[in-house]
DNA sequence: TTGGGGCGAACTGGGCACGCG
DNA sequence: ACGCGTGCCCAGTTCGCCCCA
């Protein structure tokens, strides 16, 4: 402990501290200066966090509060926002939104007293607004893809821009039913994306043939999703997923249909991950910054935090949605009426 | 704060603290308890963590030191630990092996005296002696399928039986020509996987035909195998992948290549994982209770630091793994001399 | 008088061993 | 003996003050 380091430099732990801590008001001779790092380092001396932030007012620990870690795009985001806390010299506590949200006691601990510094929240659907209130009123807090309306500041990509990119590079190859499945109901990231998919249409003059299905998240509801769409009268010529892990989910339905990718089908999802590559089709997806999406949250959070900069949105923009051309998107097959078709 | 709590009403800080908590032999009023906690509730008093932890030894929290968050086998021992911690009141912080081990200033902040009561390790490879070492030494500690042959507790899951498993069912369907794709060398889980893929090509007098491949763990690394494989001679009839997402390149550069699985060629893997329904092959593969290990790790170090229970190495068992089977296995095809083809 | 160099003590929010009426 | 309060401790941080050249 610090005393034993002060006593051991013959310094009282006043001066051993702020020694420690680079004091830039404090003066003291350089000879002293030195032996007392020399010591500290010689007892491997530690500060310890507990003791320090009891006083000061900060704690170096900042919550990060996600869901569904199953997918393997909420893990980018995680980890961009860990990497980005690391680097900043803040450690990271991880929980799950939906546990939090049940179970009361484990709300309570993590948002002790004294615990964090702020949070970080993600979540992809609209229902947590108890969980945002109660943290938000307990410490700063930022929102990753969903804005409350309240006076929490959000960090967000551009999910319109991207469903739009998606539905374009259909329009462009010929398509004209081009349906959207969307997330669940009540996902703002989603009700964005549809609205992208639906302004594209819209400048193409294809406003009328929108039509958009709901799903979950998961891959099981893209494989009900094709089972549903298949019920149905026809079948449109292309499909823009909204979320890349139910796009898994669409290909192997659309496999054991079966329906072809991309001679019957085609098929883009919206997020690029390791995965997409491997899938039944290599599937066509457009590529949003989710690790810079993270890491942004955590710089917002910790200006916030540190009183730096103005707590406001921030929209990513940079990296643009990119489109990474696989296999499961080509031209309309038997559309006749389709003229890029008689081009070909 | 406790004080506030107090004056409101009407004792001492010592008495409401003792009240708060429910300590067992303080001797108060049924209405002096009451009261006290009425006015906390009604204040909303949340006790302070830090201050309570620096009196105290406990900090309520557990590090969680994971690696290749991409990989969502990584991901499911992360949540099986995480929940598990929550449970039992503990938060967790989340740090990534690599960067603890590769950036001095971010191990400090997490091991700061004072932050932890102890961390679970989940390392893939073998390579992080110092990192385990380091922590070790300032905090209780459990590994996770990976013992450093230390004092230091480790939980594992039964590796060689699942590759046992996994190539019996192989040997079962016919084949003698089994080759073993291994992760990384140096890794024990890999190790222990090599072992038992031999043993059971061993017990059905087969050892002479083993083939032993080492890869990554990444899907990019499963693509160059297979090229490598296809530059050899001859190509095994079956293949056991140390690694599911390692597998998940194995099916798409058979896809690409192309070799028909499982006509030409048989795959199987070791972790399920939802993604693997999904691949250019349904893959078939060997299920280990990876949530499990992580809880059990969890479980160990609580034990741990609460003196419960001997600190010993725990080996799950159970469930047992098991062989969820789905369409990359078949039987070797144009082998005459198998005589299970020839009853085919 | 001034200012370089350093020290003492209060304070952070609670826990707990005593002790008092 | 019941019911409760006083005061020190945890390990640092920081403000104000002091001493001496």
């Amino acid at each position: 402990m610090l005393r034993d380091v002060a006593r051991e430099a013959g310094v009282s732990p006043a001066i051993a501290s702020r020694v420690l801590n680079v004091d830039p008001t404090v003066r003291v001779r350089e000879e002293t200066r030195q032996r007392v790092q020399a010591v500290a380092k010689e007892m491997g001396y530690v500060p310890h966090s507990v003791a320090r932030s009891l006083r000061g007012a900060r704690t170096g620990a900042i919550g990060l509060v996600m869901h569904e870690l199953e997918s393997p795009i909420n893990v980018d985001v995680l980890a961009g926002a860990q990497s980005r806390c690391a680097q900043a010299g803040y450690v990271t506590l991880l929980a799950e939104a939906e546990q939090l949200a049940e179970d009361h006691s484990q709300l309570s601990a993590f948002l002790a007293r004294g615990r964090l510094d702020g949070v970080i929240l993600h979540s992809g659907y609209g229902h947590e607004d108890r969980l945002v209130e109660a943290i938000s009123r307990s410490v700063p807090a930022v929102l990753v893809n969903s804005d409350d309306g309240r006076a929490v500041p959000t960090v967000r990509v551009d999910d319109a821009a991207a469903a739009a990119l998606a539905t374009e590079h259909l329009l462009e190859l010929g398509h004209r039913e081009i349906a959207f499945l969307a997330g669940p109901k009540g996902s703002q990231t989603s009700d964005r994306r549809e609205s992208g998919y639906r302004d594209a249409l819209t400048r193409h003059g294809c406003a009328g043939s929108a039509r958009v299905m709901h799903a979950g998240w998961s891959a099981d509801s893209g494989v009900a999703a094709v089972q549903k769409l298949r019920h149905a009268a026809t079948l449109p010529t292309a499909l823009v997923v909204a979320n890349a892990v139910t796009a898994s989910g669409v290909l192997s339905a659309l496999r054991d249909a079966p329906v072809a990718v991309p001679d019957e089908i085609s098929v883009v999802t919206i997020h690029d991950s390791w995965f997409l590559a491997h899938l039944a089709v290599a599937l066509t997806a457009v590529r949003l910054p989710l690790q810079d999406l993270g890491a942004a949250a955590a710089t917002l959070l910790i200006d916030t935090i540190d009183g730096r900069g103005p707590v406001q949105d921030v929209f990513i923009t940079e990296p643009a949605p990119e489109l990474m051309l696989r296999n499961s998107t080509g031209r309309p097959r038997d559309r006749t009426r389709d003229p890029l078709i008689d081009q070909a």
